[in-house]
DNA sequence: CTTTTTGCAAAACATTTGCATGTAA
DNA sequence: TTACATGCAAATGTTTTGCAAAAAG
């Protein structure tokens, strides 16, 4: 038997370098906008199966929005994956649960089997805050 | 000055009813498969447009999955929307989040100011559950 | 060489929108 | 009557797929 391996190339090679380069969630359509403009012959197609396949593999883990999928690399395979995603800049946080026994208590309270949760917060961080101020107040001076 | 109300159509009425009447979440497709099923004369454009006006006017809330938009009935207005979803039979349990505050103190932790957060559980619930390891227990005995 | 990956275009879906028509109020 | 709501079809936008050609091993 001839154990099936995942080839080398420059697509996925980019792909994967692309989302660990990545400080936040990007979609798609996006990260293929840029591969392409930094001269990257690379079809669309080609970086949905790449995200799907780092998605399987537990190497980059998405988020659903009503824009669609956002793709992001991930630390620990290990981890929860939980995140706080400033919708300014799109830099994301990797934070920990209050509890991880919680979601235990609460699944035992309904007799429930957990099998995954999400848990995400979204907002504005402190630069892209401290940049809306700013603007703000030189608005309202003028 | 002419208040505009909102006007009473049977279109409107049926989403609304057949939200409440609903255990768990919904798509908008499957929504208007139902209704049409049920002999009602509605278009899928006008689903989504309901939808997203309950939405609006809080009294539904939506959340997004790969598949698309899935939305339910909101009983309380003013709660935070968080639930636990059997991945089974769709039945969703509306939970309490561990600590609001919590919330509070990891966006300051990270200097972030929060305008939504979402945490949703999925799994098995008890009822399907049990069905699952009844038929486990038949199978590995035959 | 053999098999996996790619690119492209077409297909499949979910969701929204323009517009003429129907209909509450 | 007079707006607002609807239905239909066309338009959008995302993601998937079929297939022949290119590339990895």
């Amino acid at each position: 038997m001839t154990t099936t391996r995942t080839r080398r190339t420059a697509q996925g090679t980019a792909v994967r370098a692309a989302l660990d380069s990545m400080a936040g969630f990007i979609s798609a359509q996006e990260l293929h906008r840029r591969l392409s403009d930094e001269g990257l012959k690379i079809g669309i197609a080609t970086v949905y199966r790449q995200l799907n396949s780092l998605v399987e593999s537990r190497d980059a883990d998405a988020i659903s929005t009503p824009e669609g999928q956002l793709y992001r690399a991930c630390t620990d395979p290990e981890a929860h994956h939980h995140h706080m995603v400033c919708t300014s800049c799109g830099t994301t946080i990797e934070i920990e649960p209050p509890d991880e026994a919680w979601f235990a208590a609460i699944a035992g309270a309904h007799r429930f089997e957990v099998h995954s949760h999400t848990l995400d917060v979204f907002g504005i961080c402190a630069d892209c805050r401290a940049e809306r101020d700013s603007r703000a107040a030189r608005d309202s001076a003028e």
